[in-house]
DNA sequence: ATATAGTTTAACCAAATGGTTAACAAAAGT
DNA sequence: ACTTTTGTTAACCATTTGGTTAAACTATAT
């Protein structure tokens, strides 16, 4: 019972890895199952053995991803953190997921565009949707009590979330067209992790 | 000759219309070429008959796409203004192209992605690649004549075009989870347009 | 009117692809 | 030992999909 469990899950995640892979390099329909097995080291046939058909293959890779992305998301946004210190903890652990996944943003954004109704209704559960609402009236507070200028919380939102994520989804773009290797990216990234907090700091400071 | 030369003509912009509108949201690898007949009104053979075959008719498509989106950059980035009057230059000219054109961004982030050396190589000539130089040589003496804060140039780069660009990336993601239309995102993003150079001014304030 | 050249279609084809089947191997339960 | 359950494979199947062909249709030139 014991090797059989083992052997199991070896498989499984060994299906699972391949398929992370192969599906967020190519997405969704671009993926192969074939490719899949192929990069598991196994046969077609098993791959449906273990997950019935390529939609569910993919949902539970997708959903897997999904959660490392988004629910991060809510524990900060609804934390009872001061203003900056959440900026900069979100900031922070972003990048830090992103280094160690670069294909993540493109992926989860990229399956979102694709169907956006099937991934808000069917995909994703209404239970982690991000909450932005605690983080935009605490915000607004900061704003009203004057200790900030005065700024849309929205577009300080979008600001934040946009110079956090958007670097690794230009990523191609920004190696290619700056000259720098995948090693100077990190260390850019790495640097981001305080520069983007200053800037935001320096940028609200009346 | 005269309704021929119409004729073909509207044909082979009917079908340019309508591949743009399946690539652009399907994707290259989720295209499909009846789908794409169906949408222009014609036979999938006529199809082929214009433009050879599929990766023919993505590479036309793509082209023109992709051209809306980044010649613009050069002929901002090399242009002679002051630096801050090509930031609000560059925002506000992509975001009007985005805001008429949302798919834009995503489209070309995504099969960039999915085949860099495809793109890089094949696709662009290397005449119209951004070329960040002269931007980031600008920032440079900015910073030295001491007229604004300390900022590596390439932060500030990505800054801005992150902030610029990726809401409309994130759209489906930003309408749905800030609760937002269609038509009230694009005010917020017409909004962007001065908020942005607003909060890079005074991020780089001294 | 008739030939000609360009345009459009229905029917067809071959390859790719997601998925199934039946047989076999390896463990686990008895 | 032997039966049952679980894991794995090779071969196969049905559908989808990109692409072709040959015939029909249309407009123009002679």
């Amino acid at each position: 019972m014991v090797n059989k469990r083992k052997k199991e899950e070896q498989t499984s995640e060994k299906i699972l890895a391949a398929a992370r892979k192969v599906f967020t390099t190519q997405g969704m329909a671009g993926a192969r199952m074939q490719d899949i097995a192929d990069e598991a080291g196994i046969n077609k046939a098993l791959l449906h053995y273990y997950y019935k058909d390529k939609d569910k293959l993919f949902e539970t890779v997708f959903l897997q991803e999904a959660q490392k992305f988004f629910p991060k998301i809510n524990a900060i946004f609804n934390s009872d953190l001061p203003l900056f210190e959440k900026i900069e903890k979100f900031v922070a652990e972003y990048i830090d997921e992103m280094v160690d996944n670069p294909y993540l943003p493109w992926f989860v954004m990229n399956e979102i565009n694709r169907d956006p109704e099937r991934f808000m209704y069917h995909i994703w559960g209404k239970n982690n949707l991000p909450k932005p609402a605690k983080l935009l009236e605490q915000i607004e507070l900061e704003v009203k009590a004057g200790r900030i200028r005065r700024i849309h919380p929205m577009h300080l939102l979008m600001n934040m979330i946009s110079m956090t994520i958007f670097p690794f989804i230009g990523k191609p773009m920004f190696t290619r067209n700056l000259g720098i290797t995948g090693k100077q990216f990190n260390e850019i990234m790495e640097q981001r992790k305080k520069e983007i907090p200053a800037f935001i700091m320096s940028a609200l400071k009346k």
